[in-house]
DNA sequence: ATAAATGCAAAGGGTTTGCAAAGGC
DNA sequence: GCCTTTGCAAACCCTTTGCATTTAT
């Protein structure tokens, strides 16, 4: 809110309450998620509100949104790590989170030995985690 | 073709058309980008023939999908390459392929680490192709 | 009071589906 | 002829936009 103030924009109760869901959430929120997650505590969003505010995050560099090839977005606060790779279970959708210099360097090289100038890159590893694989029905 | 008769299905126009421009493509191509060069070669087809010719042949194994973060899929055919990683360029948009041992091992050991059992992964890197780098303006 | 945000509903892009007509077998 | 494919259009999902209304400042 901090940052609606210093940009001189209304501090209205819906961007309060989706900053809140968004910034405080340890899971990624799809734009839907918000949206139940809001209602469900007492104060109802439209969704257009929804992609509004999440535009306004974005923009502020306060939220980072992900794409895990589901068709529609995921977002989540960006907090003080850097760069992050993504792990997601493939069963509950569980998603983890990794660092890896190597990895770092390893694509600026590959990128830079075709002649590119690497500019960023987006790493999801798929697979099965550890309690969907004791459970075989979840 | 071959697998059309294979599998009993009717081996029409359409679908030859469509297969032929997507197994010999040399680029990624959008569904939108099939139908197009498919109709340019004279023989006009539906939209949503493209898209069921295109689930027949991922079914078969013949074409791959990707996904760049664009908003919709591009196809490639599943060549020898068992697997690789994509290197787009952000201004023009080409594509590049590349094979990396060490990745492969290293989604493995991450994946390990945590607790999930490994199935995929999928890395993009993103940046500026040495054409385009150039040209300041492509 | 002004200027912006909200919410609804309609529109938009990519993809899928229903169904009558066309076509392979 | 039987059964599948085609093609059109409508439907679908996620997201954006238009516009009258509400709200923060």
């Amino acid at each position: 809110m901090a940052y609606l103030r210093e940009h001189n924009l209304p501090v209205t109760a819906q961007r309060l309450a989706i900053a809140d869901v968004l910034l405080t959430s340890e899971r990624h929120l799809s734009a839907e998620e918000v949206a139940q997650e809001v209602s469900s505590r007492g104060r109802a969003v439209g969704t257009a509100t929804v992609y509004r505010a999440i535009d306004t995050l974005l923009e502020s560099g306060l939220l980072v949104e992900r794409d895990f090839g589901e068709g529609f977005r995921r977002f989540e606060p960006a907090r003080d790590i850097p760069h992050h790779e993504h792990l997601v279970c493939t069963q509950c959708g569980k998603v983890e989170e990794f660092r890896d210099e190597r990895l770092e360097r390893m694509t600026t090289i590959v990128a830079e030995s075709r002649g590119f100038a690497r500019q960023r890159h987006r790493l999801v590893i798929h697979g099965v985690c550890r309690e969907c694989q004791r459970g075989t029905a979840g």
